[in-house]
DNA sequence: GAGATCCGCCTAACAGTGTTCGGATTCTTG
DNA sequence: CAAGAATCCGAACACTGTTAGGCGGATCTC
């Protein structure tokens, strides 16, 4: 079998092109059905439905559902990390940095909060049978979120300041993988820093994961305020673990 | 229509304790299959396989899929917090209480790792148009978990201690929300204490939520120290916010 | 002990899901 | 224009939760 069929002189992306408006298509109405029903009630036949076309259809453009679900969450995470890139962007203009790491947590918030749904689908096991691949548009998705967050949290802090950052004694095979982790955003972090970020973003992300999945309703409408205050207090002990210059 | 049908002497509770023997039966059932499938793979119809009956058969035990869903997250929540009891019962004799606290955070993490079907059935959406319940069962047992791990966050501190806890300031109607919330697992909490411990217990569930759900995968068999270490640093983190006595 | 009642379980069916096979239609390509 | 590929649909399979109707046996009352 040689490579391709598009043996001519153009590229030939004519066909092409309506296969990627036709899956594009897809998504977007598959998009639309998780807003509106939840993630769980994604459905092939609904999503051809609402479509105009038979279920058997869309196994032309995605080989299976779990397709099209990997292609609607790496989508759903490359929102997020816009998001959070804008809110801080936003904020470029703050004299400290401290800001902008506030505005891209409460960008990461906002965010599950208004679309709770896809924060569901990105961060719950709303579809039965649905694996993650281990490797794929996905995990390169989640390394640029990680990296909006990580640069905010220790922007302005020079590598030896973050190297010598006060954190329990790591082991050194576990010192060893951090080193060589490939979510080093801007240059080397030391792994004292990478713990610290570790952490902060567990917290950060627990926070909104509670709100989200309901858990914390009994905090009724204060629970922009429980949230603020506590990024608000993660921020100051990530600081007070970072020596002065 | 009479209250109810055995006017006998007896409180007959023959028939219904073969009821309650075969309702638990189901459960069993159904757990094992979670642990084993996992949540998502949970179905009436083959609970109703594996103890040798039709599906129809466990509706005269349960109304419907919910409700036995329900049973099942309750009973969850209770072994998790009888987990969290026990680690804090195994470091009594610690004469300080930061072990203790350290001890629960890890038996919350263990039970979860143990049992990522389990947590996953908890804090996740594995099943599609399940709905919790308002108020029932599952809310009393989320609060008697809450409360065994507030407790040791504060162990050892005053309540004027805790009033004074350096947090930032709170709104007034949070405050006063906070103030009359069901959570005060023993005597009154303030608010800031309150704070302090949404904050902290976010933060260990973060933590865990990302690994039993697989989004820190490439932390590799270094998770464990990854949580040791936050946990360790948030417990400083609130000491150092509580004023000496 | 005999009779009435109710409980427990079954067979059958409905609407829904993801997925596959085979044939028909349409549209691009040489 | 003819060849051929790409697209699409009808039908089917195995699975899900749920409901209706009917049968047998255990239980309770007299």
């Amino acid at each position: 079998m040689p490579a391709t069929r598009h043996t001519t002189t153009a590229p030939v992306p004519l066909r092409e092109r309506r296969r990627a408006a036709a899956a594009q298509e897809i998504l977007d109405a598959a998009e639309r059905q998780i807003g509106e029903q939840g993630p769980a009630a994604l459905s092939l036949r609904a999503v051809a439905r609402s479509l105009g076309m038979t279920v058997q259809a869309l196994y032309h453009y995605f080989p299976n559902r779990d397709a099209l679900v990997t292609a609607l969450i790496a989508k759903a995470y490359g929102e997020l990390s816009d998001a959070l890139q804008a809110a801080a962007d936003a904020e470029r203009a703050a004299p400290s940095s401290a800001p902008r790491l506030v505005a891209v947590a409460e960008a990461y918030r906002d965010w599950g909060v208004a679309r709770p749904e896809h924060f569901q689908l990105l961060y719950g096991t709303p579809l039965r049978y649905y694996a993650a691949p281990a490797e794929g548009p996905t995990t390169q998705a989640v390394r640029r979120m990680g990296a909006v967050f990580q640069r905010e949290l220790f922007a302005g802090f020079s590598p030896a300041q973050l190297a010598a950052a006060d954190v329990p004694p790591l082991s050194p095979p576990y010192r060893e993988h951090l080193e060589q982790l490939p979510l080093h955003a801007q240059g080397d972090l030391p792994p004292a820093a990478v713990a610290l970020f570790l952490s902060a973003w567990g917290h950060v992300h627990g926070l909104v994961v509670l709100e989200v999945f309901g858990h914390t309703a009994y905090l009724g409408a204060h629970q922009a305020e429980v949230f603020r205050t506590s990024v608000r207090m993660m921020l100051e002990d990530v600081h007070r673990r970072i020596p002065a210059a």
